[in-house]
DNA sequence: GTGGCGTGGTCAAACGATTTACCAAAGGAT
DNA sequence: ATCCTTTGGTAAATCGTTTGACCACGCCAC
């Protein structure tokens, strides 16, 4: 804690040795004799020292010890979202494990003032989490040179770290496994893939221009997955926080769908809900999946893709870890896992 | 970021001013000619000064904005918790709005090496919150005169700053519905009261010698809401984070109990799911209590108290902010509430 | 007795900013 | 012309450590 009202040099003075002394004291014990460096260590606990000032020993040393991290979301989200809080642990389990601390940074929504927050900050690199793309950020980040680690973007960004998940891959086995089950009519849904709101029909050009990569690499695994060799005659997607309006809407819509896909299990288990609600059995009538392997995901049995979230995190902080000791920046691919279960089975043959 | 390659001086030489200027133009706009000022900025920005470096400033001004944050719980549940995660949202919250940063530190279990940590940040003051009560961290830190704000510990500690709710009450008007409902036996499920593991009956020798007063300050409460006037047969705690195995043992060894209370949320859900499981009604043969009211409370109708999380978090940073600027410590009280939903009802007449 | 080599410590220069005086120049009032 | 105020800016001390260079001393070998 910074504030400590009394220095080395006082503990010096009162131990009768030279502030060097002191410092040796607490930071290369075999560069002292034991008997000064036991005298010293006894002299400062009854002066009430509690050691080096964290701020000073930052500004000489030229690091501080601690790790950024900067969410686009608002924060009760990023920490009751399984997959954020999950993410977030595992950063903070490997910065502790290595005696660094994790500095949540404030998040303003312009690109500008974020940045400003994070040069405001007294950290050694930061982790950006879960940022729209083509992201002005990036940019500045890059330039700037200092270490920095990226999570869920898009391909890896030069000069900076990044972790991510083969999220093609992961979604494409959901693809396949609907495939594989029959079903021919499939509907989406996703979170939104522009910045600004928009409920409704996905047209290819919106998507293309879609700032939000996660979604959009979600969906083209799937329809990797689907593949060419079933006719799938729509793919829907709507934009709509809640899983069950837009399973309704789907639903009226499109009345063929015999699977919804979903970018995320938070939505899945809206659809689940509305199912049951309206008597629609499951995977009977509808075959629902998700994504992300929530823990509720579990217990009402629905199939989804599992990512490694507290993994993702280690790995993170692992890699900014090595870049603040000067290893050039490194990319990781984590693996995800489909768990097949009671919500998918093969659609109704008509 | 700390590592900005190029100072104030540099910046200085370039701009031909000298470096006090420089930190006006950052600092004091007002004492600065626009034209010097606003030239400062060009030539800062041309030659890639993102500003002041936090670090030398914090050093310099003894106060780096920043607040720290020690748990005792693990990292994964401290995010994962409604409780814990709400509140750290709150805590959050708060700080960014007053533009102070959120540190987590590390947690040592021995209360020595928390301490220590504790000493290696840098950081104007700490948030204590769900520590074991009769902790010997209270009294080094109350020793220290470190700014300090402790939450959800017995009554107010002298010279640190306090933030509670009033859990007392909140229990007592779940006992007092309860009793009013008109239950003569009711059982209780709470976690653990000690730091060693026990499953199993409580007595009050084992409830007086508590460390942890979360707890012990529920149980009270509703003991008292539960009162006098009724006679009330038993009182039973287990101490097993597994809400159904709980209410397995306590049901099958106590078959008239009529109302099972619960310390949290998270155990009143296990019972819940266990009494589905075993075609128990609720609450028709089984009246079912939680505290906290996580999100999961209200889908199920739960029975609860709310405690406002958040609040809670704000309070606490709001205070510990207070104190860093020099106020003295104070205490807040917050308040709960209770739902009654559907899993309460009176008993089975017999 | 001289050269070489640890041992155990000290010196003093950074690290990069903030801030209290202090000062020069420019008006303004008398 | 003199004195008093602003206004705009600078000098220099300070915040509390860390660290590379340096030094005194004793010891051993030759």
């Amino acid at each position: 804690m910074h504030r400590s009202r009394i220095t080395m040099s006082e503990v010096a003075r009162a131990a009768g040795v030279s502030v060097s002394s002191i410092s040796n004291a607490y930071n290369r014990p075999e560069k002292l004799s034991p008997a000064v460096r036991n005298r010293i260590l006894d002299v400062a606990t009854s002066l009430g020292y509690v050691g080096p000032d964290p701020v000073a020993r930052s500004l000489r040393r030229r690091r501080t010890g601690g790790v950024g991290v900067v969410f686009t979301d608002d924060l009760e989200f990023a920490f009751s979202d399984p997959a954020s809080s999950g993410f977030l642990a595992g950063v903070g389990r490997e910065l502790m494990a290595r005696s660094n601390h994790l500095v949540l940074l404030p998040t303003g929504t312009p690109d500008r003032d974020r940045l400003a927050e994070l040069d405001r900050a007294a950290v050694d690199g930061v982790i950006l989490h879960s940022l729209p793309s083509r992201n002005a950020t990036l940019d500045l980040l890059e330039r700037r040179g200092a270490p920095a680690v990226v999570v869920d973007q898009p391909g890896p960004v030069p000069g900076l770290g990044w972790v991510g998940l083969d999220e093609v891959a992961g979604m494409r086995a959901v693809g396949e496994h609907l495939r594989d089950l029959g079903h021919r009519h499939v509907g989406v849904i996703t979170s939104r893939l522009s910045t600004r709101p928009y409920d409704g029909r996905v047209g290819g050009a919106r998507r293309r221009r879609s700032v939000y990569d996660l979604p959009r690499w979600r969906i083209h695994g799937l329809e990797e997955g689907l593949g060419r060799t079933v006719t799938v005659e729509e793919r829907w997607r709507v934009s709509e926080d809640d899983g069950a309006r837009a399973a309704a809407a789907l639903w009226s819509q499109h009345p063929r769908v015999t699977a919804i896909a979903c970018i995320a299990d938070t939505y899945a288990l809206g659809v689940l809900r509305w199912a049951r609600e309206r008597s629609i059995e499951v995977p009977h009538h509808l075959t629902v999946t998700g994504y992300d392997d929530v823990a509720r995901a579990a217990e009402v049995g629905l199939t989804t893709v599992a990512q490694p979230f507290s993994e993702k995190g280690r790995a993170a902080a692992g890699l900014l870890l090595e870049m603040v000791d000067g290893v050039d920046p490194r990319h990781v691919v984590l693996p995800t896992r489909l768990h097949e279960r009671a919500s998918s089975g093969p659609p109704l043959v008509r």
